[in-house]
DNA sequence: TCATCACCTGGAGA
DNA sequence: ATCTCCAGGTGAT
């Protein structure tokens, strides 16, 4: 019998760690309240009471309001690791970004570590997005795709973003000529709103995934790194028969995937989450 | 198809 | 102080 999460400890969201679980980057604390970037909406939240403003007229639903989170916490309950990393993050969310904005953030996250991409993207922001003032603060919306598009190269760099700066100017240039559509990505199935991320300079396995998940309503995505790789060869490499020792090629990797998927259902993107925060925090050394 | 390697940059550790 | 090493990968041989 699984255990049922149903006590109201697992189903309210808890931001300190929800936004600090590697998703999101343009947020801070600031005396007990936190505000985040999202495109061109700017959030206030505070756990308590739990309160959430929004710059915008039509807010978006950020903290993913509307799944059963009790559902999906069940569903991914396959074994003791995943329930002890439900037990020990209790209220650990999926968010929903801004697509554009996400897009840029992975793409700038490869071979990077949180911190640098932090600076990365709060000096994109304040270099080419728009300044706006909410909540008695001074705020950066991040830069659209046709800013970002009609910027030089060296401008970019001057962000610090190194050889990402190339990625970032050409993946830019796809989203504002409409090769590729996040509207469009959102209603097609995972496997091909994937093949069309990965067309784009600078996006491959996982970067695609992290995308698909915190953006594009692709719950099943499960972004493996170097994190999750250490995971599946701890412990999962006895169920996935040797696979997780394996080298993470493009086959490897979309072999992994359909055994995840089978695994832990159409929520996998979920549990990944969890089992990332728990990996992560394990190995402390201040990740955030 | 797979294994190697270079890659910007900033911060941590030696 | 100065150096090495590495960080939530990807693209090119």
């Amino acid at each position: 019998m699984k255990l049922p999460f149903e006590m109201q400890e697992f189903t309210r969201i808890n931001l300190d760690t929800t936004i600090n679980s590697g998703q999101v980057f343009l947020w801070d604390k600031i005396d007990g309240v936190w505000y985040g970037v999202n495109g061109t909406e700017i959030l206030r939240v505070r756990q308590n009471p739990f309160e959430i403003i929004s710059s915008q007229k039509k807010p978006s639903d950020f903290f993913r309001q509307d799944d059963n989170i009790e559902k999906i916490l069940n569903e991914i309950n396959k074994d003791n690791l995943v329930r002890s990393a439900v037990k020990r993050f209790p209220g650990l969310r999926l968010l929903r970004q801004d697509p554009f904005q996400c897009y840029i953030s992975f793409i700038c996250s490869s071979n990077s570590s949180i911190q640098n991409i932090k600076q990365m993207l709060k000096r994109l922001c304040h270099k080419f997005g728009k300044e706006t003032y909410f909540e008695g603060r001074e705020f950066f919306t991040f830069p659209d795709a046709e800013k970002l598009t009609n910027t030089h190269v060296k401008d970019l760099l001057s962000c610090g973003l190194g050889f990402r700066a190339k990625y970032v100017k050409e993946a830019a240039r796809a989203a504002y000529s409409g090769s590729i559509e996040f509207d469009f990505l959102k209603k097609i199935d995972y496997n091909s709103a994937k093949q069309d991320l990965k067309e784009i300079y600078g996006i491959g396995n996982k970067v695609a995934d992290c995308i698909l998940l915190f953006s594009l309503e692709k719950l099943e995505a499960f972004p493996i790194d170097i994190w999750t790789q250490r995971i599946l060869q701890k412990y999962y490499s006895k169920k996935f028969s040797g696979l997780a020792e394996k080298s993470l090629t493009e086959k490897n990797y979309e072999s992994i995937h359909k055994k995840i998927l089978e695994y832990f259902g159409q929520y996998a993107g979920y549990s990944q989450q969890f089992l990332f925060k728990m990996e992560r925090d394990l190995n402390k050394r201040n990740w955030l």
